[in-house]
DNA sequence: CTCCCATATCGTAATATTACGATGTATTTT
DNA sequence: AAAATACATCGTAATATTACGATATGGGAG
């Protein structure tokens, strides 16, 4: 066990559980606010503003690029990290079209 | 190691990705859906829904409750559940605020 | 009181995540 | 070419998550 049983569940709710992976870690909810605020890129800033090794938040970054949030690409020696602005727009859909479905009244 | 290292990042950050946590898992996105939709409370109602074992339903509601995202009260010989209105608008402020940082203009 | 019923909790196995040192790779600098 | 810089990947250890059977608990029904 230990195996999450997606078969049992909607493509979206699937979806929608994976996405939220992405915000499921402080250093990639870190990596994100930064490229939001900055659009800056240099992996090694994450390194020093961090306290986290280079390893690790290479892994993070490539959690992020798996999922497709954020977007990578060569810059002489170094790598260049932003927001997938398309991407991003589907997540916030997705994330408010879940809180759209609130209704205070029925709430308790 | 295996643990995440809280004490590098700040309270929010790290509040976030707990929060995310709720939703990273499909019978959590379901259920949470299921108490948007109905406001409806009988805990075997998803265990005949989903097709997951009473014990893992019952552990994945514990978690929610223990966000607070979601409260319970006994009704009878079952329980009942629904979304804590004042927890979830807590919630989906903070995912809106993540989102309201994002500039097209500055993404790529 | 005794038997169900719905839930919770315990124990445990399988798998996933987090973290980092070591090492590999590509590009820039000297 | 050699050294330095910036990342990526590998291997691995520690811990967290997911899942479920078994077992407890706390009512209501008879």
């Amino acid at each position: 066990m230990g195996v999450t049983k997606t078969d049992l569940f909607t493509e979206k709710q699937n979806q929608m559980a994976v996405m939220a992976k992405a915000f499921g870690h402080p250093a990639r909810i870190a990596i994100i606010e930064h490229l939001l605020k900055t659009n800056s890129c240099i992996t090694n800033d994450f390194v020093s503003e961090f306290g986290l090794a280079q390893a690790t938040i290479s892994q993070h970054l490539k959690e992020l690029k798996g999922l497709g949030i954020v977007k990578g690409n060569v810059e002489g020696t170094s790598m260049c990290y932003c927001i997938d602005s398309e991407v991003w727009s589907k997540v916030q859909e997705n994330f408010e079209s879940l809180f759209a479905k609130f209704d205070c009244e029925r709430s308790c």
